[in-house]
DNA sequence: TAAACAGGGAGGTCTA
DNA sequence: GTAGACCTCCCTGTTT
């Protein structure tokens, strides 16, 4: 059994990234180290508030037909030129501060926050973890997915015990906007890669996140239970590597801003 | 059969 | 005061 040479690479690459979030260490033990975002350190605020927009590993490598929430982003999807030609090798980063507030600013931590939060604390990683981070993809413990939900409840000064069930339901209303996606496999869900990249999951190294389709096509070979996702996995996936393919170009970089002022006004 | 999932709908809290 | 966003809560039915 041979290995593809590049997997051993990506495999530090994979571990680069879970290294890059663990650094993110501005989390408590406990259910003390949830600050709002809002709360923390301009720097940190300014790090987290960066997208960076290149190249087609930013897309979910597994998982979710994204091409299912496109009616969520109707003026990003269908509309986006493909005719450039994409010659620039050296990445492009455009750098997005979306207007995720506005001057008076909306402080309330929102789930997917709170659940980005949790993923890149190592003390939670008994309730939640990354499936596949680059994607996005996460997924519950069954064993301790209450307890998540419990300090997610506890967090928002919530009355009543929060139960997974609430949460969950909480979960499903994001696919709606496509912030968050179920996916078709246990306990497991997935970010949209614009809210990925909000809450700071893209400041990888573009040399870090540049899986190639042969590694693309591994990673879904790995995954059969979210090959059968409903709708044309390979179509969807094309339509996305377009996109993002596409995507460092200046025009892009104005649609996607535009986009991002728009989803950020739905939020 | 149990657990997980999906979704309707009423209601509460907060912000603009 | 009001509208809208964002859950929270409860419920029933379906799928795995």
């Amino acid at each position: 059994m041979s290995l593809d040479p590049d997997i051993n690479q990506h495999f530090q690459d994979a571990i680069d990234v879970i290294q890059q979030h663990s650094h993110n260490a501005y989390y408590d033990p406990e259910c003390k180290y949830f600050e709002t975002l809002g709360s923390q350190p301009s720097s940190l605020q300014v790090q987290m508030s960066y997208h960076v927009f290149a190249h087609q590993s930013d897309i979910p490598a597994v998982g979710y037909d994204w091409s299912e929430t496109a009616h969520s982003w109707p003026q990003v999807i269908p509309d986006v030129s493909l005719s450039h030609s994409v010659q620039n090798d050296s990445p492009h980063f455009y750098s997005i501060i979306p207007p995720q507030r506005n001057s008076k600013g909306r402080k309330k931590l929102r789930l997917y926050e709170y659940l980005h939060e949790a993923l890149n604390d190592p003390n939670m990683g008994d309730s939640i973890q990354w499936t596949d981070s680059s994607s996005g993809t996460f997924h519950f413990i069954s064993k301790n997915k209450e307890k998540l939900a419990e300090c997610w409840g506890q967090r928002k000064g919530n009355r009543k015990t929060m139960t997974y069930q609430k949460m969950a339901r909480a979960l499903r209303n994001y696919s709606r906007t496509g912030e968050i996606v179920k996916v078709r496999r246990k306990l497991t869900y997935q970010f949209n890669p614009d809210i990925l990249h909000r809450l700071g999951s893209a400041q990888v190294p573009m040399h870090l996140q540049r899986p190639s389709a042969q590694d693309d096509a591994h990673s879904r070979q790995e995954s059969p239970s979210e090959q059968s996702y409903p709708g044309s996995v390979a179509a969807a996936a094309a339509d996305w590597h377009s996109w993002y393919g596409h995507y460092q170009l200046q025009e892009d970089y104005d649609l996607a801003a535009s986009f991002t002022s728009h989803s950020s006004a739905k939020l």
